[in-house]
DNA sequence: CGCCAGGCTTCTA
DNA sequence: TAGAAGCATGGC
């Protein structure tokens, strides 16, 4: 595995010999917003209603303050820990535009983020820039997210429901507004169920999110892909509406199907940084 | 200043 | 039922 020796240390918890995860490029390849850099080696960020120090200490990351408690119940699923990356690196690399992918960026992992945060988040994303969105959540957790020491958690569904549009003016998000807000009632009031999606075949839970005003398909796909789990869903933007067009125009490999979220994840990196279309 | 942004809804033919 | 326009706002 990749990080099997975790162990406290200090008050921290600490990962030894830490493979295949770059906290850059995990942190800053447009799948969260609420990380920021610190400094070369760390980034501090907000989730779960917790603010974290990572910092990459040579081989190993460090998890300031944190209990094994704390990591087990929390971050090892968020960061992905319990899957084995290389070994599914090297089933990507049976193909060679995946492979590329793959090796321009070697340590990006997928994260498992909260689901209604998630949803949120993408549904900002649309057309939209990744720093505007990233002040956009700011602004949001800000104003109706609980302190926290360090900051603010993400407002649940629950708080935002009985919202209007003019009590999120403050958020400058646009004609996003409505959309948050159907999605806050929805989920609030149990119209669309978060948990139900999680467990529902790949189309049938597409389709119970797109139920919302303001998710389509690719706001569905990237609910499902970074907040509910689900590695097999491709959430299809404009980069990879132009990768798919131009390297995989009969589908991703069908040996990828399983983890096909992860793969698209090295080729959006790739092809927004890089430039590969 | 003009173009564009990890889209979606609505309007039109 | 496909295709284009409109949408709020700010980054560059």
């Amino acid at each position: 595995m990749d990080c099997a020796r975790g162990e406290p240390s200090g008050g921290d918890y600490i990962l030894r010999d830490c493979r295949n995860f770059d906290l850059q490029a995990t942190l800053d390849c447009g799948q969260c917003f609420r990380w920021e850099q610190i400094d070369s080696q760390a980034w501090r960020g907000i989730a779960f209603g917790r603010s974290l120090t990572l910092e990459r200490r040579g081989d190993d990351v460090v998890l300031h303050k944190v209990s094994e408690a704390e990591f087990l119940a929390r971050w090892r699923d968020y960061f992905d820990l319990g899957r084995d990356y290389g070994a599914l690196k090297e089933l990507l690399r049976r193909d060679p535009v995946l492979r590329r992918a793959v090796e321009f960026a070697p340590g990006i992992r997928v994260l498992r983020q909260n689901g209604w945060e998630a949803m949120a988040s993408f549904i900002f994303s649309q057309n939209n820039n990744i720093k505007r969105n990233k002040g956009m959540i700011v602004r949001l957790c800000q104003a109706f997210g609980e302190e926290i020491p360090g900051g603010h958690a993400f407002p649940g569904p629950k708080r935002l429901a009985g919202l209007d549009k003019a009590a999120l003016e403050p958020v400058r998000c646009g004609f996003r507004a409505g959309y948050l807000l159907d999605a806050a009632q929805a989920v609030a009031r149990g119209r669309v169920s978060l948990e139900r999606a999680a467990l529902l075949p790949l189309e049938e839970a597409r389709a119970h999110l797109m139920q919302i005003k303001g998710v389509g398909p690719k706001v569905a796909d990237c609910t499902l892909l970074y907040g509910l789990g689900r590695v097999e869903c491709v959430p299809v933007d404009v980069w990879m509406a132009r990768v798919m067009a131009r390297w995989f125009p009969g589908g991703l490999p069908e040996f990828a199907a399983p983890v096909a979220g992860i793969a698209q994840q090295y080729l959006f990196h790739f092809a927004r940084t890089e430039g590969l279309a």
